[in-house]
DNA sequence: TCCCTTTATGGCATCGAGTGCCAAAATGCA
DNA sequence: TGCATTTTGGCACTCGATGCCATAAAGGGA
């Protein structure tokens, strides 16, 4: 995994440390009036260099992805082929990062980081997410006949999930992102009492 | 409604005719590489007046939506507040359409026009959606404690929608936009049998 | 008829995101 | 020292998008 023999050229710039840079402008003045060359010069760093770290001006926002995707990574190959459904895939993959925004700081901080999400609505289309979404079906029940194939549920459930997360980044005061994103999901499957 | 006296310089151009052509094109040649001088070009319209007709590229795509917010807007006149949920909004407002892909053309078509917003995701920030949105919300039940408040209903049930749509249009052969519709958000609240 | 208002169109300049190409810098290795 | 490798930066260019303004084409009023 590490690089024994580094060569050439040692990096001299930070992604991180550029995106936080990034972060803290978008906040300030809104993703719009940010050029990238306003966020080049706040880093330090040459614009070139910056389209080459974020190719995408999104890329900005989404930092940190890769780390969600790492950790959906780990957890389905500890899973392995669980057989989960739309439930279980929330309780596993989406729920330690949803209880970690009870905390009041950290949930401010990520509702900020939404709202420019859905500023930037292409986001949606992020090949990392792509990756995730693929890791996820691995863990499911096979396809039956009759029933949504595994590669459509977790789409769907990704989708209703960031949009349900969204709204509560916009609209959701006095609630948790945890209780928004599970009555939210929970009121698709209602059109009268499914039990009645 | 209907302008008595058309005053002013009478329209030279056809948006949909406009749009027809942009269609065609990538069709052809693919979102990405049909610049819009290509489609003023072969619309015979200047570049500027392309862009007043269709602030955004994406819109070429999306032409017809406003077809579906009158719709929506008729029938929820129609429906008044009738205290829908998500099952009955999926009835009312987007099985009409999702029934008329059942036939073959109309559903190729669509395919055609879906996965091209699947290339273009910024299309799912249009204002016109959010317009249908806020009209569905006034058919829905009044917020009930405990329960997802209605603009988050309609938020999460249009976006986990269009994701089953979008995945059909790619990958759903052999099956019909509605059946996947329908499986992919009642797999949303299986995490087990809930009447079990 | 002459002007005024209204609306549609087109040309021009400019901004900002994104990309390709290439040269220079900074390292390890032979 | 010379070479391969990697990072960085500069330059030019494409393309989507927008603002400004001039012009064209209609109708209405004096």
């Amino acid at each position: 995994m590490q690089t024994v023999t580094k060569r050439g050229r040692p990096p001299e710039t930070d992604a991180r440390q550029i995106a936080r840079v990034a972060l803290g402008l978008f906040a300030r003045h809104g993703f719009d009036r940010v050029t990238m060359d306003d966020i080049a010069e706040a880093a330090s760093v040459s614009r070139r260099t910056l389209f080459r770290l974020f190719p995408a001006k999104s890329d900005l926002v989404w930092d940190g992805l890769d780390d969600v995707r790492d950790f959906v990574r780990r957890r389905a190959a500890e899973l392995g082929p669980a057989g989960l459904r739309a439930g279980g895939v929330l309780r596993e993959f989406a729920e330690p990062f949803l209880r970690a925004l009870e905390d009041p700081e950290a949930a401010a901080l990520a509702r900020q980081r939404l709202r420019l999400l859905a500023a930037a609505p292409a986001l949606l289309a992020h090949p990392t997410l792509r990756e995730i979404e693929a890791v996820i079906v691995t863990t499911l029940a096979p396809s039956e006949p009759g029933q949504a194939p595994p590669p459509l549920v977790v789409r769907t459930l990704i989708a209703g999930t960031f949009a349900a997360l969204m709204w509560w980044a916009e609209h959701g005061d006095g609630m948790s992102a945890l209780e928004a994103t599970r009555a939210a999901l929970r009121a698709l499957a209602d059109d009268r009492d499914p039990c009645a």
